[in-house]
DNA sequence: ACCTGAACACCGTTCAAGT
DNA sequence: ACCTGAACACCGTTCAAGT
C-alpha cells in the first residue's frame, strides 16, 4: 500500500486560471534560486515572496506552511528523476548485467552532477522534512524497475534478486550522495564512479547463479 | 592541510570551573534529548535551555549560536566514531581482505545503529551546518587509517590503493546511509548489510594484482 | 478566484545587572 | 568567572480587505 503524502504538506489548491499557474510557477522557480544562492538557513518565506514577485499571502494560498513548499520542490524533482531512472531500466531490458549497472549508475550519477549547486541545496533542505513518504514513493518506484530489468539478464540469475536489487540501489544512491558530502573534486568523483560501476559488476558476477 | 574549524562554530571559551564543565555537559546532554525526542525542527535554545536547567544567556557564553552548538555536538561524535574505526582498522593489519572489510563495515555499521534515534537526529542535524571542516576532518582520519590497513594485506596489492581506499569508504558509509534515509526494517537492513560486505570482497578479489 | 500586507506570536541573540 | 532574563529584531503565519 502505498501511503498518500501527509495531508497537511499538499498543496492547498490547484490552479484554476492561467494567473494562478504562472504564480505556482514563480514560486517554485524562486524556491530554487534563493535555496541554490543562499543556502536553506536563509530560506525565508519573505525572500521567496520578494523574488516571486508576490505577496506572502499568496505563497499561503498553495502551500499551508514553509515545509509544504519544500516537500512540493522535492517531490517535483524526485518524480523527474524517478521517471529518467525508470526509462533508462526499461531500455537495458535483455543487456547483460555489465550494461545494466553501468546504464544505471551513470544515470543516475549524471541527473544529480547536471546541477550540483540544486543537487546540493536539495539535499539539504530535506532535513526539516517530514520527507518519508516522499522517499518511500520514490524508492518503490525505482526498485521495481530495476528489479523487474535485473531478471530480464540473460547473462545471470539470482536466488534473492529482491535483496540483490536493493543492496545495488542502496549502494549506488548512497555513494553518490557520500561524494556529494565530502564535495570530491571532480577527478576524484569520476574515478569513484567508475570504481563503483566495477564493484557492481564484481558483486553480481560473483553471487550470479 | 588540515583547516581549521570556522572560528565562529568554535565554542567561545573553556570551562575553566568545575561548575562551568557540568553546565557544558548539561547543555550537550539537552541538545540530544531535545533533538532525539521533538526533532530539529523543533530545536529552539529556549528549550535546549530549559532542559539543561540554565538560561539562554549561559549558553551564549559557550556558543555563538545555535549552529555553533549543533556543530560542537557533531564534532564530538564524530571524534569518537573516527576512533572507533581507526582503533578497528589498525586491528586489522596483516589480515585477509575479507576480514578487513568484514570488521571495518561491522564497527562503522553497529556504531550508526547502537542508537539509531542519536545517527538519524545528528544526520538530520547537521543540514544547517558549515560542516564541511567536520567532514573533511573526519574522512581525513579514516581514510589514512583504513588506507594503511589495506597495504598490509597479504593476499592482495592494489595498483591504486588512495582511489580503491575511497571507493570502498564512499560505497560503505553511503549505504549506511541510505539506510537510515530509507528506513529499512531490521531484517532488510542486515540483509543488505551481509550483501555489502560481498559486494566489496568481490570488488578488492576482482581488481587486486 | 486570486491577491495584498499589516498584525501577531514566537525564536535567536544581546547585554545590563547580578552572584 | 559565571549566570540571569527582559528586551529587540526578525521570521512564519493569519486574515480582513481588496480586485
Amino acid at each position: 500500500m502505498v501511503p498518500d503524502a501527509p495531508k497537511h504538506l499538499t498543496p492547498r489548491k490547484k490552479p484554476r486560471q492561467a494567473r494562478a499557474a504562472a504564480t505556482l510557477d514563480a514560486i517554485f522557480e524562486a524556491t530554487l534560486q534563493v535555496l541554490v544562492a543562499e543556502g536553506p538557513e536563509h530560506l525565508t518565506t519573505t525572500r521567496v515572496a520578494e523574488r516571486a514577485g508576490v505577496s506572502v499571502g499568496t505563497m499561503y494560498q498553495y502551500f499551508p506552511h514553509k515545509q509544504g513548499l519544500l516537500y512540493a520542490l522535492n517531490e517535483r524533482y524526485l518524480l523527474a528523476l524517478a521517471e529518467r531512472v525508470e526509462a533508462q531500466a526499461l531500455a537495458c531490458h535483455g543487456a547483460p548485467i555489465a550494461k545494466m549497472v553501468e546504464s544505471i549508475v551513470k544515470t543516475y550519477w549524471a541527473a544529480k552532477m547536471e546541477r550540483p549547486e540544486v543537487t546540493r541545496a536539495l539535499y539539504r533542505s530535506v532535513v526539516e522534512l517530514d520527507n518519508d513518504a516522499l522517499i518511500e514513493a520514490f524508492a518503490r518506484r525505482v526498485d521495481t524497475a530495476t528489479e523487474a530489468m535485473l531478471t530480464t539478464a540473460p547473462d545471470a540469475k539470482f536466488a534473492d534478486p529482491r535483496t540483490v536489487n536493493l543492496t545495488l540501489l542502496t549502494t549506488i544512491f548512497g555513494a553518490v550522495r557520500n561524494v556529494f558530502e565530502r564535495d570530491l573534486p571532480a577527478s576524484e568523483a569520476h574515478a569513484v564512479q567508475h570504481q563503483l560501476i566495477l564493484m557492481c559488476v564484481a558483486y553480481l558476477t560473483a553471487i550470479k547463479s
